[in-house]
DNA sequence: CTTAAAACAGGAATAATTACTATTGTAAAC
DNA sequence: GTTTACAATAGTAATTATTCCTGTTTTAAG
């Protein structure tokens, strides 16, 4: 699946979507297709709470765990993406140079990577407003967490 | 919080620190300083409880409380700055095409930015890890809101 | 010294999200 | 076409990071 027009294709009801389901092994519940129809249908990038109150209109039993729980599943098969970034704890930094950071996925360890290792943001974002300002994260495995995984492959 | 005075001494080493908060308008106490003063010498980029359990050990009596009191004022004061995004609900896109996101700090929509608008992540951050993912965030007054804001001056 | 404002400690409250438990739906084996 | 096993669900309780509230202490100014 991987794109909208795939998705929006599907959604207006054939039996597309329910097979892309299965073939990421994912099974095919009314509730797990409402979800995704309501995230696809829509290019607002709801989250949990705006799906649930949308799902319920149709399924009005769904639960609220159901919308997190399904999100959940669905980003960890690669079918959806998550717009803002993992909620964990804010961290803070006092250095107020540009910079860039580096967090990895398995230490959780945050390193600054410099500009130089980015190209700068260009002006054409200013097309959609006023940008005030830009955040650039990546994650990943560092170096130590990727020598220690090669070495012993589990954990 | 008795004997502050001497508190005071301890945790002031220079007189840079307290002059550059006051240059701020941001009072020099000792908590600020000493939760400051933590975030600068470390590179680890702590979050509010790690900062919190450090500065603890100088200042016994200091609540959590005040730590991320302080840690929001000096942001907001931009003294220091956040290494991980604002914490907010967790918002989704069925579309997985690459692509960045602007938004709006006002009305809090999220608009598609193409990558055309950016340039793609050079391979350079590669130096700090295995790079399994990017996210790029720009933050800032959507085209809507800032028409809005021209015309009424307040809110 | 007195007084007003800012900052504080401690604990209660909030909001988003996840975990738990008993129940239901469903696919496959018989 | 039942039976069986397991995934998925609803409803609710719990968790976690963060913020709010209240009464007190500290600081700065008159």
């Amino acid at each position: 699946m991987a794109n909208l027009k795939q998705i929006n294709r599907i959604t207006t009801g054939g039996k597309g979507l329910p097979k892309s389901l299965r073939r990421h092994a994912v099974r095919p519940t009314p509730q797990r297709l409402a979800i995704l129809r309501e995230l696809a249908a829509r290019k607002i990038h709801p989250d949990a709470e705006t799906i649930y109150e949308q799902v319920r209109q149709r399924l009005p039993a769904i639960s609220l765990d159901t919308v997190y729980r399904n999100l959940r599943l669905l980003e960890a098969r690669g079918l959806i993406m998550r717009v803002t970034t993992v909620r964990e704890r804010a961290r803070y930094d006092a250095d107020l140079s540009p910079h860039s950071h580096f967090i990895c996925s398995k230490c959780s360890r945050v390193l600054d990577v410099p500009v130089s290792a980015l190209r700068p943001i260009p002006a054409e974002a200013d097309a959609f407003g006023t940008v005030a300002s830009v955040h650039v994260e990546f994650r990943g495995l560092c170096h130590q967490c990727r020598t220690v995984a090669d070495g012993q492959q589990g954990q």
